[in-house]
DNA sequence: AACAATGGTGTATAAAGTACACAATTGTAA
DNA sequence: TTACAATTGTGTACTTTATACACCATTGTT
C-alpha cells in the first residue's frame, strides 16, 4: 500500500500519463427486401463514410453509452446490442485532426487525440429505424452490404470485424429474432442468412436445421395472396430463442 | 464541419465529460503437471487476489500495452494474448478508491475514478514464467484452477469471461501451443483439454480428432523411461497450427 | 510368470450433414 | 381451359462425423 505522499505523486504522474478518450462505433444491421443493410453517416465535405458513433460520458456504463448513440441515430430504444472489439490504435482519430488542424492548434483541438473505440454491433428492425443525422453528417442511411461506400479511418476494419463475428455467432447462436418482422416465411429467414454467409443455401437442408433448433412456430394459416404456392408463416418462439441464446447450440467438445 | 469557435467549445466541453481511464487486466493461463493454472497476485493487506493489471498510456496501442505488462509480472516477452471483452462498470475501481478514501480527498486520488479495463487472457509456458509482485503486492503466483482464490473487484467476472472466452475458442480453433512444451504426449494433451473444460475426455475419440486436425507431427521414438508402455511424443506443426489458427476448423454453415 | 497400469489401434453404431427428386399450389401465357 | 413456370413443402439415399466400446502391446512390480 502507499503512503499519503506515494498516492499523490503517483496520481499527478497517473493524471498526465494515461487520461484518454474513450468512442464506440457501432454496426448497426438491418435486413430489408432480401438484403442485409448497414446504417452510415456521410460527413459533410467528405467522399468517405462514417459508422454512427459517440463518446462515452464519465461514470456513464458503457453499455448505456452504446444505447444513448444507438438512440439518437436510429430512434430505438431497446437495442440488440453486441460488444465485439475495442480497437486502439493511437492515430486512429487522424481523420478529424486534420480536417481541423489549420483551423486551431492541437491544445484546443478536441480531435487531436487518441481514441480507443469500442465496436458495437446491433440487430435492428429496418422499420423500426428513423435514421438522423448528427451535427458533423450532412446524411444518415441504409447501405446494401454488397454496396458499402469506402469508410473513413478504420471503420473499414470495425465493419469487417463485425461482419466476422456475426457470421461465427450464427454458429452457435440463433439469430433473426431482432432482424426479422413478428412472422416470416422459411425462405425469408434462409435469405437473411445467405446474405449474412454471402453464400448460397440449400432450401431443404437449411429447413431442418432451422427447425432442428427448435425455436419457430408455425402459424396454422399460410401467407396468401402472393403469386405461387402459399409458404407457411413461422414466428420466434421467445422463451426457447433466449435459451438457445444463453445456451449456445452445438458443444463441439 | 463546425467553425473554429464551435470547434473550441466543443473541444472544451469535450475534455470535462469523456475523460476516462484505461486499465488493462489479464487472466494468464499456464499448464503444469496436470493443471491448468492462473497467475494472482495478492495485494497487500487484503483477503482477496487480483489479476495483473496495469494502465493503457497515452498515445499506446493497447496491444502494446498489454505485452508491456505481462512482460513486468512474466518476464516473458512474445505473449499469446487476446483481447475478448471491455469492462466498465463506472464503480469497478471501488476498492482502490476505498483504501485511500480517508486518506486523500478525491480530486487527489487518482483511483477515485472510473476505470474502464480491457480484459485479456494470454496462454504462456508455464516453465517461462519468474512471477513478479508489482508495488500494491507482496505476493504474485500460480494458483490452480480449480483452487482459485476468491478476487477483488470485477474480477471474478473478469476471469470467469475469458475462461468462457478459451472454452468457446477450442470449438474452432487449435490451442496449446502457448501452453505445452515442445514435445509432448497425447495424454498430456488430452489433460490440457481435460481441464479446460472441466470434463473427462474418450481416449480414443480425443486421439482421432486431434490428428484429424493435422497439426501435430509425431516424434520417431517414443518416451522411454517411465514406467508402463512407452507414448508417442508429439510437437506442433507450426506452419500447419497457424493456418488453423486464422482459418478455423468446422464451419457450421 | 502373473498382474496392474498405461498407451496404441480398430470397429460397430448413432447422429449429423449433404445431395438430390418429386409432388403441391398459384398466377400467367397460350 | 390448359399447359407452364415459379415457388414451396416433404422425403430419401448417401456421406461424413461423432460416440461407445473391445482388444492388444509395453513396462515395472509382485
Amino acid at each position: 500500500m502507499l503512503t499519503k505522499e506515494q498516492l499523490i505523486e503517483y496520481s499527478e504522474d497517473a493524471r498526465k500519463t494515461y487520461l484518454d478518450h474513450i468512442s464506440i462505433d457501432c454496426v448497426v444491421f438491418g435486413f430489408h427486401e432480401g438484403q442485409m443493410k448497414v446504417l452510415l453517416l456521410k460527413p459533410d465535405d467528405e467522399e468517405k463514410w462514417l459508422l454512427p458513433g459517440g463518446f462515452v460520458q464519465k461514470l456513464e456504463p458503457i453499455e448505456m453509452a452504446a444505447n444513448r448513440i444507438l438512440k439518437e441515430r436510429t430512434g430505438l430504444d431497446k437495442i440488440f446490442l453486441q460488444q465485439f472489439h475495442i480497437f486502439g490504435d493511437p492515430d486512429r482519430a487522424k481523420f478529424h485532426h486534420d480536417l481541423y488542424k489549420d483551423t486551431v492548434p492541437d491544445e484546443e483541438n478536441w480531435f487531436a487525440k487518441r481514441f480507443l473505440s469500442i465496436g458495437y454491433y446491433a440487430l435492428v428492425d429496418f422499420f423500426g429505424v428513423v435514421p438522423q443525422a448528427d451535427q458533423f453528417s450532412e446524411l444518415c442511411t441504409w447501405r446494401d452490404l454488397d454496396d458499402m461506400p469506402e469508410l473513413l479511418l478504420d471503420h473499414e476494419l470495425i465493419f469487417k470485424t463485425a461482419l466476422d463475428t456475426l457470421r461465427l455467432q450464427l454458429n452457435y447462436q440463433p439469430i433473426g429474432y431482432n432482424l426479422m418482422p413478428g412472422e416470416f416465411t422459411m425462405p425469408e429467414l434462409q435469405k437473411l442468412y445467405e446474405t449474412i454467409l454471402d453464400k448460397k443455401l440449400d432450401r431443404r437442408n437449411f429447413q431442418r436445421r432451422i427447425l432442428g433448433f427448435g425455436i419457430l412456430t408455425r402459424a396454422e394459416q399460410p401467407r396468401k395472396g402472393g403469386a405461387h404456392k402459399a409458404p407457411y408463416l413461422y414466428s420466434f418462439d421467445l422463451e426457447k430463442y433466449q435459451n438457445a441464446l444463453t445456451e449456445g447450440f452445438k458443444g463441439g467438445w
